[in-house]
DNA sequence: TGTTTTCTTGATTGACGAGTCAATAAAAAC
DNA sequence: GTTTTTATTGACTCGTCAATCAAGAAAACA
């Protein structure tokens, strides 16, 4: 029953099926067949279309930060004003489907990852370049020199609160997350009000 | 040539070179058998006097968390005054020992190995809140009744400052991050200036 | 001296899992 | 209607590794 262009599904439900399989494990310890199972297809299928395990892990990890992407644009989209588009960055942060824990363990592991993997270390540096240079852009207007200071401020403030959600077992708070980097924020704002915005 | 008393020595050996391996590997990929070569002593050793794998990650990390423990004490003893306290929390989190990448690698794979094992879940929660706790009684006196949401921010801070250590390439510095923390509890204060010390 | 305790390891087992391959099946192309 | 292409899998190989065990060797003890 080999319908043609299957692969773009495939891809998609195996991606999908490894972040799934990552929040249940906690961890990358995580074989092809338990992807494959979840995914509806056999172990073969997934190393046909993907070659090693670390490709699968890999495709996952850029398909959540295309999605993460995407977010930022849209909130941006919404956004006036510098200290808007950086609040519009931070809650694109901590997003709904960003929050979820499957995606929050996945992250975690992506960090231990990329200690190891090039291809992980080189993914999350285009990440965290273009997060702190899209904060840095707006930063700029607004404290001037200490503009790439408090973007790291920022950036690792939004590293710690995540990853701390992946210990809570409360049901995860958004909106906790977001007021306490945006407070951060509005402090450091107030410290150095070079302009209005 | 059996001496008595082995035991501590061991133990002590295969923790550390627990540690080690990690830091080398970068993740808990690491078979007993690495870390009983590394140790001088067979994989049987290490099974011997600590059963199975796990209690060997959860002994490491029991004795990083002693080690870190000790250095908080340490640096309070020479504090006066509750800025001064909480600064010396700070400056012990980024303590050289703790800021080695092995003991980094260490810290980022417990964050996920907690997620999976109750042991280590429960070590971490006794971790976070300790200095959870540390730091709000010296908030308290300080910002009132923001002590508990400044508390999380330096939590959530140091966390993440240390986390994003471990992708660094450059040397580590120590200094840099203390004083992003640092300066974060600074702004705070000049907020709420409820008292002086 | 003989026995028990502590320390230590080589060898083995048993399980599990990544990756490969040959084979099947159906659609598309010719 | 034959051939090629795409999709798919069961079965197999080859490693690896955690955990166990029986056994040896030296101190302590009786």
């Amino acid at each position: 029953m080999p319908k043609l262009g299957m692969e773009p599904i495939r891809r998609a439900a195996l991606i999908k099926a490894t972040i799934a399989e990552i929040g249940r494990a906690g961890s990358l310890d995580v074989t092809v067949s338990q992807i494959a199972r979840r995914a509806g297809v056999s172990s073969a299928l997934a190393h046909h279309y993907f070659g090693a395990k670390e490709q699968i892990f890999l495709a996952a990890m850029r398909h959540i930060l295309t999605v993460f992407g995407a977010q930022v644009r849209t909130e941006l989209r919404g956004a006036r004003g510098h200290r808007s588009r950086i609040e519009a960055i931070i809650t694109a942060s901590f997003d709904a489907e960003n929050f979820r824990p499957a995606v929050i363990a996945a992250w975690l592991n992506f960090y231990v990852q990329a200690q190891t993997s090039k291809d992980a270390r080189r993914l999350l540096r285009v990440y965290q370049k273009r997060l702190r240079s899209n904060l840095t852009h707006d930063l700029r207007p607004l404290v001037g020199g200490r503009a790439e200071r408090v973007a790291d401020g920022i950036g690792a403030l939004i590293d710690g609160v995540y990853i701390r959600q992946a210990l809570k077992d409360a049901p995860l708070r958004r909106d906790g997350a977001i007021a306490l980097v945006r407070d951060y924020l509005a402090l450091e704002l107030e410290t150095t009000p070079l302009a209005t915005a």
